[in-house]
DNA sequence: ATATTATTTAGACATTTGTCTAAATATACA
DNA sequence: TGTATATTTAGACAAATGTCTAAATAATAT
């Protein structure tokens, strides 16, 4: 759960998962919707793969980027403890 | 949002807000939970209360702390952007 | 083979973060 | 008033974080 909240506290990352919810796409891709470097968004992605927020996988010389909601699901059920019990 | 995703991103702090969870405590009460100072725990308390997460009460010399849970659900909308819509 | 494109890895560096001790503030009690 | 208790504020410091440029790796095309 750690390394799940600290990859979502961060702008970039939390954009990202965003712009991968409407498609998957390329590191390349996610790279020009930013005016950051490539590095840079490397090493987010890599958080957010680290926190399976996310899965890469190769494609020729591309990397797709997918988004991962099971993990979604798991951070929503940590929430939920929070929730006063109805009845 | 930003400020919400950095409070929880510790596991001290999301201990604080499960104890808070059971039942409303005293900063003195919160930090005889923990293995860390006074001063550290404020700062935690803090940082919460900023998120809005937790609400401070003053009585007496006590600081009474409690859940807000109106975050909470605000975090779980956000979160819901990303369930893939059923049907 | 060589060059081009896509992406990551390595290393540097400034900023932010979490922790501590010491001091300040505020309330209660004798 | 003076002392004890509850909590925060201030300041220091090491560790973690986000960003960059340069170099490395991998696949494709000529």
């Amino acid at each position: 759960m750690n390394i799940v909240f600290k990859a979502l506290n961060d702008p970039t990352r939390r954009e990202i998962l965003q712009l991968l919810q409407e498609k998957d796409m390329t590191a390349g891709e996610i790279v020009d919707k930013f005016y950051m470097s490539g590095p840079s968004i490397s090493h987010h992605l890599d958080l957010l793969k680290q926190a399976k927020l996310v899965v890469a996988e190769k494609e020729g010389q591309f990397i797709y980027y997918s988004l991962n909601t099971t993990v979604v699901d798991e951070i929503m059920k940590w929430f939920l403890q929070f929730k006063p019990k109805k009845k």
